[in-house]
DNA sequence: TTATGTGTTCCCAA
DNA sequence: CTTGGGAACACATA
């Protein structure tokens, strides 16, 4: 499921390769492909040019030359994807477009394995598409208050790695990227907010930034091929992974095994040694 | 067969 | 009215 450097990897790849174009075709192909708030369906942007992308956290949006842009959300398993003769076909196509740019043309397709992701056409407001108006700045905005989000964090009454996830405090960070976060800041998942110093919230929104700037400069993380870019490429963070996912596996930083607990539904991987709630 | 999963929203209780 | 927790959504894989 992407996270944000996984969709930023995804809006780079959109950008460099469907700016430009026009949309000749649109169709989607299932019923929940499209979300109900949608404010037209997707034919509606036949003859419309692509002019840009956007991003806020995870939703994405591709702005077009009139006051509508074309708003994703790729949920747990959403793939933009470049159709191209040497890959077999995608087996959840949820939505397809039709592009063309004088002589070339390209075939976009929306692919989507657990439907948790949407498409809809919207209009913009302060910036962002209005599905998106209620989640935070991510830590790669212009605007982004760093001081204000630790003020938000501090006074909630919840743990920390709820609060992580939380994308109407600051937005773009899921599960992976949360452990990973956590694990730099040497921070337990389960302290309080309200109970840690503004130094330790602070630690945790700058271990979140840093790791999640270095999975972009990765292409993201990529466990299997449910997240590829638009050309079907994998990211390569996985890589560079030291809590998430490596349960049993030694922590990089003290050789203490990694432990995974269950936190609101979630897993949750830490080291129990330099991770602790008391610090 | 059961457990698990990179996300968000909605409903309910405090 | 606000906040926090858990279930639900759908499908594939181990």
């Amino acid at each position: 499921m992407p996270e944000l450097p996984e969709v930023e990897t995804v809006r780079r790849g959109l950008h460099h390769l469907v700016s430009g174009y026009r949309i000749v075709q649109a169709n989607d192909l299932h019923p929940r492909a499209v979300k109900s708030e949608s404010l037209a369906p997707l034919s509606s942007l036949q003859g419309a040019r692509i002019t840009g992308t956007g991003r806020r956290g995870k939703f994405l949006w591709i702005t077009l030359d009139r006051p509508l842009v074309l708003v994703a959300h790729l949920g747990m398993s959403g793939q933009f994807l470049i159709a191209q003769k040497d890959r077999p076909a995608a087996k959840h196509i949820r939505a397809h477009f039709a592009l063309k740019k004088s002589l070339r043309k390209l075939d976009l397709v929306f692919n989507d394995q657990r439907t948790f992701g949407w498409l809809s056409v919207e209009e913009m407001s302060d910036g962002v598409p209005t599905s998106a108006s209620h989640i935070a700045r991510d830590p790669f905005d212009p605007d982004f208050d760093f001081q204000a989000t630790v003020a938000k964090l501090a006074k909630r009454n919840v743990r920390i790695k709820s609060a992580l996830l939380n994308q109407e405090i600051m937005s773009g960070v899921g599960n992976i990227y949360a452990d990973e976060a956590l694990w730099r800041a040497q921070v337990h998942p389960e302290s309080v907010t309200s109970e840690m110093s503004a130094k330790k919230i602070a630690a945790v929104i700058e271990s979140a930034t840093q790791v999640m700037a270095e999975a972009i400069a990765q292409g993201g993380t990529s466990f299997d091929d449910l997240y590829i870019d638009v050309n079907g490429e994998s990211g390569f963070f996985d890589q560079s992974l030291a809590a998430y996912g490596q349960e049993d596996e030694p922590c990089p930083r003290c050789g203490t095994l990694i432990k995974r607990i269950v936190i609101s539904a979630r897993s949750s991987h830490f080291c129990p040694r330099c991770q602790r709630k008391k610090k």
